[in-house]
DNA sequence: TGCAAATGTGAGGATTGCTCATGTTTGAAA
DNA sequence: TTTCAAACATGAGCAATCCTCACATTTGCA
């Protein structure tokens, strides 16, 4: 994560990336800048965001912003990557012990709950994930992300069930994973009472079919 | 639908809406700007259709193109729109006559592969609904457009199970319909043979909470 | 026929993502 | 310490694009 190549996309390709800063000061720098773009996302969503507002409130030239990021997307981009890093060692450590049908159930419903608080807490993640889908890039991202997710359910599905397909596991716990996620976007877009509610309508008809009735 | 005030958005908001075409002369132009913008998403997507162009193409100038649409978003909206008016049609006859577990298990079914159908074969309708979700008022045009496709499987529900709790068969119509469209969007996100299988696994899930085991 | 309203036009204003020629700083080899 | 190439920093300005507006034309009706 740190120190990791910064690159960007172009229609949904991975563009030529930038340098990446490899003195202390750019470090810095890139920080500064990563922390301006997430504050903005926050404040007005990210299509509002301005790249000169970006440079402004990070206190660095545009040029040097366009130094680390190829383009506006990979700010986003590289905010998007650091959520999800950080939640896929949230869902690993939840769903990583599970050995029966019981601890299943508990640790799905309560990996919903954490995701749903998340959700509802962090703007940028909020606005990242609920507003530029457009981007097929991003789309990409989430798409491998819900994926790699996923894994983690296949995983105990397998343990749990090893007469079954290993393909349809995989397909079910995919389909799971990408309703959930679905169902976090419907359920901040709607009021508070109202999201709780399909929350908790999805987190039965997931439980149904990972656990049984 | 025809000659209906077109309006348009910004921030989710209805702008100023621009005049409805009153003439024979104009509402032919619209159609004609209508038709030059729905080949031009079906060609690169709406985010690369450009304005110049769909007038180029409609035979009219930039400023009339902004006559009958105060933005590029509300031509996207009126497509959508159309689509939408299209599709509820067509639900209202699937599900109107449901009157008992069979035959809306049926109905359902048959429903989720015309609408699959409908995802794949439409590039339009694919673009929009899989591409433009960033638009806040197209967002709030689909959970509109999903509540009302929504009543009329809660009115189903209702029909068969009158004792339930009538919330919570909203509350569960319009997730399984919201979810419905998210499995759509992903299916024709990846490849045919991985979306048949999502698909078919939606249906399987919605349809054991519509009519149980 | 006269005329007001509706319609049509396209050059250009305004915004914004992004480039690039140029200058500065850094770290390490000589 | 000196040197110098690579890394870093700058911001004026380019290019793309959405949209406006002042003005011209057409239509429908009294």
């Amino acid at each position: 994560m740190e120190g990791s190549t910064v690159s960007g996309s172009q229609d949904g390709q991975i563009a030529s990336p930038r340098r990446a800063p490899s003195q202390q000061r750019s470090r810095e720098r890139v920080e500064r800048m990563l922390a301006a773009a997430s504050a903005l996302i926050a404040e007005q969503g990210s299509d509002a965001m301005r790249m000169g507002e970006v440079a402004e409130r990070a206190g660095v030239s545009i040029g040097s912003l366009y130094q680390f990021f190829p383009d506006k997307r990979a700010i986003i981009w590289a905010l998007a990557e650091r959520y999800t890093a950080e939640s896929q060692a949230c869902i690993a450590a939840a769903l990583g012990e599970v050995s029966d049908a019981e601890g299943l159930r508990r640790a799905f419903s309560e990996l919903v709950d954490i995701y749903y608080g998340l959700f509802l807490a962090e703007p940028v993640m909020r606005d990242i994930w609920s507003g530029t889908q457009a981007d097929k890039a991003l789309r990409e991202l989430e798409l491998a992300d819900s994926r790699a997710n996923a894994e983690f359910l296949t995983a105990v599905l397998k343990r749990l069930r090893p007469t079954a397909d290993p393909a349809a596991l995989e397909t079910t716990a995919f389909l799971i994973w990408q309703m959930g996620e679905a169902t976090m976007r419907l359920a901040i877009s709607v009021g508070r009472k109202e999201g709780d509610d399909l929350v908790a309508v999805y987190k039965r008809m997931a439980l149904r079919e990972l656990v049984g009735e």
